[in-house]
Parts: C-alpha cells; sequence; structure tokens
DNA sequence: CTGTTAGCGCATTCAA
DNA sequence: TTGAATGCGCTAACAG
C-alpha cells in the first residue's frame, strides 16, 4: 500500500495526502477527513525507507557495544533505548565481540546515512578507532572512555577508585589488595588503577608489586588473580575493579579456608544487580549504566538536531553501597 | 559521495560502477579495476537505503524483547547478533518494557519494510498480538511461547519442570514448595507449573495450596511468596520457576533462620551466570538462551531468504546443573 | 488550498 | 560490454 493507492482512494493527490500524514500544508478539512478515513481503513503505514531517502535522514541511531550480553552493556542499551523511543528514533545493535575490526567495520557501515548518529561504547580507543571517526560525517558519541574532540559519556574511575581505597583505609586496612585488568582500557585499567595508587600513596601505604594482580575481565580472572596474590602476600582487604573479578576473587579466598570478611575484606566497582544477594553482600561502587546511556542517547540527539557543541564531555555520578563484605578493623 | 561521483571519476558509467560493486553483469577489466581503485581511494560505501528502497529489502531483522536489560533478553540478543552477522543482516532492537501496546506498536512500525523480519521474545501473546501478526507480510519467528502457525522457538518448560520436580523427589523430598508466575506467560505460568503438578500427581504427592504461590518475575517476590507459603506450611524444597525467584526465596529462608540447603532446598530454572557462585551455588536447570537467539534469527533468515515453510515448533533442550542448593533426604 | 513535477541514490531494464 | 533511462515511495518546490 503505496501513498498513491492511498490518494487514488481518497480522491486526492499524493502530495495531499502527504500533506496531512506530515501535517504541514494547507488542507481543506472535507479533504483531511476523507484521507484519514482511507488511512485508518487500510491501516495505511507509509514506507520509512523511502522517507529515508527523501529525508536524508534515518531517524536511527547505532549502538556499538562490546558485548551485548553482559550486564553493564544491557543496561546501556536500556537506558539508550528509552530516550530513543520518547525521541523517535530507533537503535540499531552491534555487537562486536570486543573485535575492533568489527568496531571499525561496524564505524564506517553505519555511517552511510543509515543511521543519524553513532553510540560506541568503548573499551579501547585505539588511533585506527579515531583514524575512521574523523572522517565520519555523523555525529558520534564515546561511552565509558574519554576521547578529546569527542562527545563522551565517561563514569568518574579515578574518583571512584581513589574513594573507594579511601573508604578501605577509614575502615583500619593498610595492606590492601588490588586485581586490575590491562591497561589498554584506560578507564578501567589505568584510571581505576591510578585512583588506588594515589590514594595509598596520599596515605603514605604502599601498593607493593605482591598486592597488585592484572588480567581480564572475568570472575575466573578474578579468582586466580587473588590466588596469585595470596602466594605473595598477606591482604586485610582486596579491591577488584569489578564486580565480577570480586566475585571471583572471594571464591578464591573462600576456596583457601579464608572468611569473608572476617579474614579478608573484598569489594567491587558497578554495583551488579545481584551484589547485594551475594554473600557476603558486596561493598561496591554503584555505577549508573542505565542513566550513562540515557545521556550518550540525549547526548547524540542534541547533535543531531541542534547541531550541539561536539566536544563535550559528561561526567556521571557513582556511589558507595556500603554492605558487609568489609570488616573494619 | 555518491555512485555517479565514482562514474565520473572514473571516467564510466553509473550502471558500470553498480556492475562491479555488485559483481554481475559484464565489465571488462580494464574499466574494473579504475572503478575498484577509486572505490578504494575515496572509500566509498554505497548507500544502503537508496539500496533498500530499490531492492525492497532492508538487510534488518527486528528484534522484540521484553526488557533488554534482562539477562534472558541479552543472551538472546548475543545470540540473534551472533548469526545476523554471518549473514548480512543488521539487528534493530525493540524495548517493550512489557508493555503489550508497545510490543503492537512495533509490530507494525518495523512491518512496513522497513526490515526483512521479526523476532518476538514473547511472555504474554494475545489475540490482539494475533490480529496484527496475521497481517503481517514479513516473516515472524516467535522465541518463548508456542504459537500455532507461526514458526516458533520454544524451551520444553514442561519436561524441564517435571524432571526438576521429580529430581527432587528423588532427592527424597515429599513436601514441595512452588514459587510460580502469573498463567498470561504460557510457557513460565502454566506450563512450568503444570510440569511440577503433573509429575507430583505421578508420585502420588500432593501440591497442596499452601505450597504454592504465585507473583512477578523478580527476586522480590521470590523473597515474599518464600515467607508467605513458611506461614502456611513445612516444605522440605522449593521449586522456583527462575533463578531469580529463587535467590529471592533463599534470602527469605535465611531471613528467617533456615539453612540452605540443610534445612530447605531451593532449586531454580534458567542458569544465570552467577548461579554456581550463589551461596550455596545454586541447583537449577540450564537453558540455552543464545542457542534460542541462535536458532530463531536463522529460522528468520530461513524465512526471509528461503520461503522456508511457516509454523515450524523447534524446541531447545535444557540440562540440570546439580550444585549445592538441595539435600539429599 | 491542491496537483504536477522532480529528485533522493541505487540497480535494472533496454538499446546500442 | 557499456550507457541512458526508469522507477522504488516519498516529500518539497512550484504552479495554478
Amino acid at each position: 500500500m503505496r501513498i498513491k493507492d492511498i490518494a487514488k482512494l481518497a480522491g486526492v493527490s499524493p502530495a495531499t495526502v502527504s500533506r496531512v500524514m506530515n501535517n504541514n500544508g494547507y488542507v481543506k478539512e472535507d479533504k483531511r477527513k476523507a484521507v484519514l478515513e482511507v488511512i485508518e481503513a487500510v491501516d495505511y503505514q507509509p514506507n520509512e525507507i523511502a522517507k529515508s531517502l527523501k529525508s536524508q535522514k534515518s531517524r536511527m541511531i547505532g549502538v556499538i557495544v562490546p558485548k551485548i550480553s553482559t550486564e553493564t552493556a544491557s543496561r546501556v542499551v536500556a537506558g539508550v533505548t528509552h530516550v530513543a523511543k520518547t525521541a523517535g528514533y530507533q537503535v540499531l545493535i552491534a555487537n562486536t565481540n570486543l573485535d575492533i575490526e568489527e568496531e571499525i567495520k561496524y564505524l564506517k557501515f553505519l555511517s552511510n546515512k543509515s543511521v543519524d548518529g553513532i553510540i560506541m561504547m568503548g573499551t579501547e580507543v585505539t588511533d585506527r578507532h579515531l583514524e575512521v571517526m574523523n572522517k565520519l560525517t555523523i555525529p558520534i558519541v564515546i561511552l565509558g572512555q574519554k576521547v578529546s574532540g569527542y562527545t563522551s559519556i565517561i563514569h568518574n574511575d579515578y574518583d571512584a577508585s581513589y574513594q573507594m581505597t579511601e573508604y578501605l583505609i577509614n575502615q583500619g586496612h593498610k595492606a590492601i589488595g588490588f586485581i586490575g585488568v590491562d591497561e589498554k582500557d584506560y578507564a578501567v585499567g589505568v584510571l581505576r588503577k591510578k585512583g588506588y595508587l594515589d590514594c595509598l600513596s596520599d596515605y603514605n601505604l604502599n601498593g607493593s608489586d605482591g598486592l597488585i594482580a592484572i588480567g581480564d575481565f572475568d570472575i575466573d580472572t578474578g579468582f586466580k588473580m587473588m590466588k596469585k596474590i595470596l602466594a605473595k602476600s598477606q591482604p586485610t582487604a582486596v579491591f577488584a575493579v569489578t564486580d565480577h573479578l570480586a566475585i571471583g576473587a572471594i571464591h578464591a579466598l573462600l576456596d583457601q579456608g579464608y572468611r569473608v570478611p572476617e579474614d579478608i575484606s573484598v569489594v567491587g566497582i558497578g554495583d551488579i544487580k545481584l551484589a547485594e544477594y551475594l554473600n557476603p553482600p558486596l561493598t561496591t561502587m554503584h555505577y549508573t549504566f542505565k542513566t550513562s546511556g540515557q545521556m550518550a542517547a540525549e547526548a547524540v540527539f542534541d547533535l543531531i538536531e541542534n547541531n550541539a557543541h561536539k566536544g563535550e564531555q559528561l561526567m556521571t555520578s557513582f556511589q558507595l553501597k556500603e554492605r558487609r563484605s568489609v570488616k573494619h578493623l
């Protein structure tokens, strides 16, 4: 059913149908009514693709995520779809499974006007990314990493990490272990580590090598890194940079016969949904991933529709969730 | 950069450029080379929207999910995006937040050729849904519910539930509580309950009213329903129809001073990622949500590209994960 | 106020 | 083997 058919049925021209559908231009009341009736009767739905070709806008945005099945990513996407809906946009998901080539491929592919804007949830942003991003003609916002020159939504990783470390110190801990990730992920790998190190140093504490272990993002890494730390040192608390890592660490501890938090305390960052249902309930920093997604979406729409200033850096808040995985010494 | 520009740069006609891009028709080798060089040089990306308008195919599929931030949904979407990628399709996400009107709206909206096929992750499939689905001209596959006449990917909820109940009975349990959900969700609300009831009956056991509680899908419901059951009866085991419900139940039990599984055993269905890291590690039925998503995607593509027979019912497997939340009596 | 025309970028006739 | 012309469905410009 095309606009032409509706026009014929209503006894008007296609242009008139278009005018009533889009509520612009003058249309006499009786014709408008006639058109509306036909539209109603046949449940006419305009062809969005044709509209896109004409208007050079697709009313779609692309979201590039490293791994959709992750709680973080799905919360972000929930936030994005939420504001996209009220703005009348559709969202296209590109799941890259952390493959940089895939990310770049999608960056290019999505750009040929097949979407009006892009939100990229970044882990690592390389020069290759930048090169492609610089050629993009559509707005892009980066979520999770700070990229100068591009609008970014970032989590306050440094402060969150610093404050978490400080919290542990305030609870009387001095030997604080650290489980981190590779520095290729600047936000998580570098910033969270720096927050920890700086805080330690500010309190004249020592982050010796034996207390620090670096690995991947998964629970199993948390498990292994915890054992590695235990082999070299005797922390009273361990700060894992993600909740999953913390869960792995707790299990390693339990496995070695330690009690948490009685013998060793453990904290994470992120506040996954189940954090409070863990045993012990995990003390962690609550991150507002859904809100980040919303902010990112609002930022792209602002860029798309209002030609907003590109390059703004928005920072989301975090909040300490004190639960029961830390012992006050 | 349009096809016309490339043509000009390469000194050929747009038609020739189109021929080399799509590898069809005859093109003399030197011209082909010239075109390829220009394409390479300017990194030409064809306009997908124009292609779609021309071909009447968008190479996109829509996925309607009740709530993307849910582990189940995000695993399904991971499966869908995975096979979509290899098939060269993009996926459009429509997040309905369990709003039936939204589902219907998207069913209509996505259909106007803006996608080539739809995967709907269903909770409740009403007559209104059916009415709209019947008018659809593009293929649709339902995931999670059985809808006759439509290709559906279903989980074997009845058998999973029956076997879980039987497992509990084999462990010596006779008073088995049940935490379920509303029957509007046929698969989870009706089938899983029926599996439980039928099994009980086959073993001449009694699913008295005091042992059964029905509520929503969230953890808190599990908590409340568990307390409700405890107020009326004294089960030795409780079967919750989802892992989240089971987690809530465990917490209610702990809260009342019971030990799990020493005093009361608890099982769930789904096998969320953290199930094995819970305390106690949760015995549950492993469901293959990512595989379901893959199957659904394969099914739509089959419908789209090979005009496959519509109405097939595919059932996914499940597997008991015996962990430590059940005591052998 | 309304209809006719043209063109968005592409692939596909049809001629040459 | 190639190019010119056409049309996918829509909306904007222009004419009336």
